[in-house]
DNA sequence: ACCATCTTCCAAAACGTTTTGGAAGATGAG
DNA sequence: CTCATCTTCCAAAACGTTTTGGAAGATGGT
């Protein structure tokens, strides 16, 4: 069937031994004899077997990504993106990726984190949308398995993670409203134990309070990261009386839902109301109006957590292990004008 | 380090192959002996070397998805459903999924096709964006390795696949356009080379020759797939004179780049120009003007293509291996009223 | 002619699992 | 008691590779 070293050791005559050095390119073999099994290991066209290779080497030269995905069906852009960026710096360093999706705390998440611990199913983990008491991370952290992780946790575990500023983008965005004359800012949060979601939560608070503005308990709503849950949660707020003059969503793509309610009761994004997203996913930009985000250099961070992985997996620390990066903020029409 | 079956069997006091076997649920291992090593199993923890099992069992249990990516950066709401689709059905089964990312014929792509064909990296692999004399579905083919196509080619080759029927779809768009009164009908094309956009183009030509409509050759103007070639390339479009009263996009990032730059002109777009796309990506519908669109069940064809692949892997075959889907036509605001 | 050193090769072990082909002992039928 | 049949176990081989620890023969210096 497929061709293996025996194979070339029986044809040239010589021992498997023999065979795998020359092709290793140890010195040991003689010139002529390294000659001729080269030649043979072309006409017979051999590849090493890869699964053999792993075994003895006691490493799979695989890296795991688990999505946690909420719903069968789904697409968020920032996968896509994500996904190119380990998957770019993976292959730079001759590593494979594999990819695996599950509900976020479902059973199949759970054994998939098991295999990687106990199994040798691959090298190391990135883990992405950290959640509050995040179980994966306490396996992985108690187990020493290599990983790094795209967001931070509420515990005190001390593990290399790269994480955008969600508390300053969320400030920028805040203030950036608040300085143009708005005084009721509604809020679409993403679904509870998500701590990006937590942060910008909190620094919403935060930032509203330091400007000695009150807030009311309904201008913020629960969305679920997708443009219809954004309409939905829009739609809450643009009840009110009086309602908010300007929406933020924790997401662009509950943005983009909003500004699809805003327009759909009659009224403008960005004139009647302002509107404000987080991520800078590739069609903010499109959007009419375009919108107003903080931009996270998604492709970046994935190349980042990926090379910072490699280096932990082969006993190379990173100088740094724990990167915070402060998104920019993105000023675009769905913001508006000054309301003063 | 971590615990093998040898660890057990000396702490059990019996031979490998007996822990093996009591473990797999074989009948030749007494009640008692099969308890205790049971117990000794969950004590230390054991759980099989999935590289062990691999290379005895000779099957990777995986399955490889090569994502042909124009651009090391590139983000396509098209590529994350698709995953997730093949992501789920592929858990479902027990495969695991490789994901790598190489440019369209590429060294890297052909390295990877090699990897699979000849060195068990993986047990079958998927293929999207076929392209035309497509080298991968050949050399898969010449080497019987299992894979499943998404999207045909000019090939006389018999391979199994599942695709849209691109110009049924490109039918129905040109035509609810000419029913709408459009004459002139501009055409923002994908890359050259790639099966799915000369399917649509020919359907272009054709609709409109049996509409009895001319075509300007200037009307048609090549995109590369993202939002900022679709505007650029709608730029082009309505700088002509008389210029075109409809654009289509080749897919749905092109056409709201379109959008984009038909509304920063000044006009709008379902009032002043038509337009429409392909694939019905999830903003679609939430786009201003909501975008008139030929739905693509992408996550279903993930789906499908999978089982049909894992079938094959296990030489049950598929009762039907050619499958085409007629896409259907969403109309929504882009398209506009009648303009007779 | 003798010993030391190179050069070239390979058998065996190892990675951790599953499968094959018995072997030893227990049981039962006659 | 004898032979056949079960029951329970295991040594060895296998998957395909790499590494270890020599061994045999060639070369060269004296």
């Amino acid at each position: 069937m497929t061709v293996t070293l025996k194979d070339i050791a029986r044809q040239v005559g010589v021992s498997v031994t023999t065979v795998s050095r020359a092709l290793a390119g140890y010195n040991d073999v003689a010139a002529g004899t390294r000659q001729r099994i080269q030649e043979a290991a072309a006409e017979l066209g051999y590849s090493p077997n890869i699964t053999a290779q792993r075994l003895q080497k006691r490493r799979t030269d695989t890296l795991g990504f688990i999505m946690p995905t909420f719903g069968p069906r789904f697409s968020d852009p920032f996968f896509s993106e994500f996904i190119a960026g380990i998957g770019n710096e993976a292959a730079a360093h001759d590593y494979d990726l594999l990819v695996s999706t599950h509900a976020p705390d479902s059973q199949g998440e759970q054994k998939a984190y098991q295999r990687a611990v106990k199994r040798g199913w691959v090298d190391g983990l990135i883990v992405v949308r950290t959640r509050e008491n995040d179980a994966r991370i306490k396996l992985l952290h108690e187990h020493h398995f290599p990983f790094v992780v795209f967001g931070r946790t509420n515990d005190a575990l001390d593990y290399p993670y790269v994480d955008e500023d969600s508390e300053a983008g969320m400030r920028l965005l805040v203030q950036h409203f608040i300085d143009l004359g708005h005084r009721r800012i509604g809020l679409i949060t993403s679904p509870p134990g998500l701590m990006f979601g937590r942060y910008r939560l909190q620094s919403f608070h935060d930032t509203m309070g330091d400007n000695g503005l009150p807030i009311q308990p309904e201008w913020i709503v629960e969305g679920a990261l997708t443009q219809r849950s954004g309409a939905e949660a829009a739609g809450q707020l643009l009840a009110l009386d009086p309602r908010p003059t300007a929406i933020i969503g924790g997401n662009d793509l509950m943005a983009i839902g909003a500004i699809n309610r805003i327009q759909q009761i009659g009224l403008k994004a960005g004139q009647d109301i302002a509107v404000g997203g987080f991520d800078d996913v590739p069609s903010a930009a499109y959007m009419s109006p375009p919108l107003t985000t903080l931009h996270q250099p998604i492709y970046k961070i994935g190349r980042d957590t990926c090379a910072m992985l490699i280096d932990l997996i082969n006993g190379r620390l990173p100088t740094t292990t724990h990167i915070l990066l402060t998104p920019s903020l993105i000023i675009r029409a769905s913001s508006g004008q000054s309301i003063l």
